[in-house]
DNA sequence: CGACTTTGTGACATTTCGATACAAGCTACA
DNA sequence: TGTAGCTTGTATCGAAATGTCACAAAGTCG
């Protein structure tokens, strides 16, 4: 018990994390390791080990409380609780993203939109009002952001991660297709559907 | 050399393969195992060694050429070529990956967009005409559809699925926050920008 | 030519993972 | 009540993957 927290734990725990939350949102309480299992391809013995490092948290014979779950694997990655984000770039990908849902699911609260283009700024998008990009510095000291995320395109993505960082923000998530210098103190995390897919794929024709 | 592929040296080739697409669009003609590092935090050894499996790609001294690198590491992969796919949902996040160029620069080629919604079919959405989803199985038959994306609602998408297993498709890239009932021969990959994001703030706390 | 960079590669210790096995605890149902 | 059937928690063992150090070979640059 009480196991070092590798990051590959970490990294099976958030893919656990991913498939209670969806299976809660299909009315289910309750999991096997072995139900857990099909939907990440990691081995159910390994589930229940990285379970058990921490704590017993399943009934035998009947497998795992969702909402426990999902609460105990927060608190072991210690991401409980709110996390403020601002999101940049109000055209459809940020749109899709902030009238999603996705985020919020897991804690992340979307407490800012910034676009540059005048007929964006003012708009509704969800309940929020976008803001015009220079806010940034004002937005992120008094509403505590913790997270940037980039929907812009790849040309001004590097112009926004500085100003990010500027104003204090370490992590930083990119879905644009450009490639961000950052200090070393500061976490990138680009999202690559297309490599994905292209893993997928070779994942599917082995 | 003619090392094994594991699924392991998979996932970490895709990783370079995005780095490399992201520095070969930023104009650079050749990039080192330590510049490849910094961006995947994946130890500079170990790229070499990964590369070094399947041939020699390098130059001593100078590095990897970035258009030689990707392309070889798209054969050992095995998904060199084009390969066809087909999107769901034409709202924002569809209207978002059609546009982007993001699976296009992948070998990823957008043979079809389908909606439900009345208003949306017929109408041009980057350079497609927006389908009626009761075209899906003529379209997959006849275009050699070999993926399907989904950015649709959850509540619909099992449904999607369902329809495009039975069409014979046998990987689904799921945007949807459900949780797909597939037979155990499709391959399913659901992206969950929510969870990566946990990840990353996990990693930035370590 | 000489200093410097970077690849390709070997060797080895360490960590991680997969597989198997099984007792203990819970449910269901007769 | 009692028995059958699941599922967890956990130990053990071997195989596989990974990190680290080291270094020769091959290229660039002044």
């Amino acid at each position: 018990m009480a196991d070092q927290l590798t990051l590959g734990v970490a990294a099976r725990l958030s893919r656990y994390l991913q498939v209670l939350t969806q299976a809660k949102k299909m009315g289910k309480t309750s999991i096997s390791s072995q139900a857990i299992s099909e939907y990440t391809n990691v081995n159910p013995t390994q589930i229940r080990r990285d379970l058990s490092g921490f704590g017993k948290f399943g009934k035998r014979g009947v497998g795992y409380d969702i909402d426990t779950l999902i609460a105990q694997i927060r608190k072991i990655l210690r991401t409980s609780g709110q996390h403020n984000i601002a999101l940049f770039g109000a055209g459809n990908l940020g749109q899709a993203i902030a009238t999603s849902g996705v985020f919020a699911d897991h804690g992340f609260r979307i407490s800012a939109i910034f676009d540059v283009d005048p007929d964006k700024v003012g708009q509704l998008v969800g309940d929020l009002v976008v803001r015009h990009y220079s806010e940034l510095p004002h937005v992120v000291a008094n509403e505590g952001i913790m997270v940037g995320v980039l929907a812009v395109p790849g040309k001004g993505a590097q112009q926004v991660a500085d100003d990010l960082v500027a104003a204090g923000v370490k992590i930083i998530f990119n879905y644009s297709d450009a490639l961000l210098s950052v200090p070393s103190d500061v976490t990138v995390h680009t999202s690559s559907p297309a490599v994905e897919l292209l893993y997928a794929l070779y994942f599917y024709l082995t």
